[in-house]
DNA sequence: AATGAATGAGTATTCATTCAT
DNA sequence: AATGAATGAATACTCATTCAT
């Protein structure tokens, strides 16, 4: 009498069966989003049931969270093994490793990140909206480099960042209210010139606070 | 026949009633999130019939890209008026009042451009996850301040900063693949450098910090 | 060009709705008991969409609620009328009535009362485990008659009654804790004993528990 | 090899754990209804696997029989001895002994009978909706008190009993149809006119009123 | 005998969208 | 133009039951 060889083993270690379920999550995350993606989905891509999936994580949200958690503690690992390789003294070469580091971890995962944070949805809307507020600080930093005020190699991809980095910041002040908008605005305004490669202009304002002794 | 006179007009201006049901949508928006806000939600918050609803727009998304588009064109207003008063030549100032414009107006409306954006997730659950990326840049900025490599008031500002302007620069290169990574990095690393109040790591470089004249 | 006739108007007045959804209901709870019947049974029945339900009920418990409450109405309406109809000096007879009454809208909808209250299962086991105590109820009744204690006609359904009110009494007792468990039992012994046609054991009771004379 | 002994032993004399599995299931029942009660609920309380429960019942249902069983078994044998203790002869005292058996083995497990039987909803609702018909009753109990009509020391607990004892009276009945509707409806009035005691109990009573002091 | 991971049919519930008035 | 009752496809989630170990 013939048996079918058992293919699938019914069981499996937990953490494995765990890590195939968020593994199938991600892959189906990135390739269509998160919204549009059903539990069923991620279940047959896992091929595991349906039920299974409940075993293991209570909501689709619940996932979610933990591919963030998984990302941040390979993204961390990453950044500290860049910035240790460093001599302890070497602070900008640590400050510069930290960023390449950064960088490089985001760009082998590319979308996941933001996927994973933002619920990403499918595409941002093709051609991002901000495009309009950016490109205007693109034109900007393309102009003043015409006027060698300074000197922007690529004044988009710096347009790009400056406005994330101040929409960040935004943000962040806005999580916990009250917002001390003058220190914030001075703050934004200081790395704005500083990264185009100026000091602050600290002309005019008297001395909204601390003077050199 | 005597009617007795209605009370709510039954009919208004067109782009009143839209304007209206925009408002009620973006105060759901922001005190709930997208995704949680049923469009029945946002008729009964505007005071009209359901089916009024798509008399105006065709589905949450399109009002969603309808507040977008009314944020974008006010912040940039407000952005350009700014940075005209200021004499075309004066670049810096310029640029920083760029910044100061665009802080402002996100201060206005605080978390609206992320939600309209993002479709912001209820709230992005009290404490970011990305906060332990970001604690580890800001102690490594607070290190160097302690060692004096630079002066950073405001190190967890200034890595919040920092890693928003990061993200957004390696998702919108991510955009348009394929990813120049070199020249990314390259541009990330100086910026982050620069922010610190230094020049571009020149390798060269023969004094490792900058001294007050 | 031909349109079909509207043939089912597409709204009624809500009672209307209402009430057939609960007609739909009661006849598929009587039919085949609460628990088996599913939501989409119902709107089935009603001949309207599943959706539709949930615009007048929240649940399958809702609806079960709101039947008997109509149940209770339409019950209590029928014996107030008719004890109204006796003289008020007619004490007996107005009691009487009341039993009448009360027996006579039961049989009306015979099996609903208990549905509506408690879930009826599909049939409450076919020969009630009950019955091995109320057989021997019975036949202590019977035996009684035999030895001309009493007078009993219908012994069987005399026991069932004599059972279903002491069940009744002592669920309702520990309803409201803590019980008076000997208020509870002398009380129920009371009315046993009266009727079986005799007056209670003459209260010469001194002491609470019987000695040995 | 060593093996530590096993704490718990891995198997039990088969009566013990099926008892262990029925007391687990009665506790749960007890506390929050049948329908609500899990598979996995009963063995976790019993402190088994949830493939146990299968070794010894089939379903949920079988254990509600069991419980039903060892009850009923129980009460009769209760009632039994309380019966025979008692000569012969005593007609209305084993008929009383009886009741009080009854409402004695009911106060023990209370809830018990009627959960195991009925499936007992998670509580009849707080309030039992029977009640506007019972306070009905019991109001023209009271009235009929005061009206020296007869008296009745417990109107509400009397008309509790007087209730039970119809619906289950009206109950069984329709479960054997064709129901005869004029001996039931007599049987029920009797009972009903002799449970109130025939002749009011003027005794002791000096004034059925309160009167003003 | 006992376990508990895995299964998947069964169902309740939601909500964007339509359309007769 | 406005209404809101009605729709029903889409989906999340449950839980009794099985079975490989």
């Amino acid at each position: 009498m013939l048996r079918p060889p058992p293919i699938r083993p019914r069981t499996k270690p937990p953490q494995e069966r765990r890590e195939e379920i968020m593994n199938a999550a991600l892959r189906l995350f990135l390739k269509q989003g998160v919204a549009p993606t059903k539990i069923e989905d991620i279940t047959a891509g896992a091929d595991v049931a349906k039920g299974t999936f409940y075993l293991y994580f209570s909501s689709k949200d619940d996932v979610l969270g933990a591919l963030a958690g998984r990302f941040a503690e390979e993204l961390l690992r990453k950044i500290t093994a860049a910035v240790q390789a460093l001599p302890t003294g070497d602070w900008k070469g640590r400050l510069a490793a930290w960023a390449r580091a950064a960088v490089s971890a985001y760009l082998d995962s590319l979308r996941l990140h933001d996927i994973a944070f933002y619920g990403g949805r499918p595409r941002p809307r093709e051609g991002l909206i901000d495009n309009i507020i950016i490109d205007h600080l693109s034109k900007l930093l393309r102009d003043g480099t015409g006027a060698r005020a300074w000197s922007i190699e690529d004044p988009q991809g710096t347009a790009v960042f400056l406005f994330g980095g101040l929409h960040s910041a935004v943000e962040e002040a806005g999580r916990k209210r009250p917002v001390n908008a003058r220190n914030l605005t001075r703050r934004v305004e200081g790395i704005f010139v500083r990264a185009v490669g100026s000091k602050p202009t600290t002309k005019k304002r008297t001395s909204p606070r601390r003077r050199s002794p």
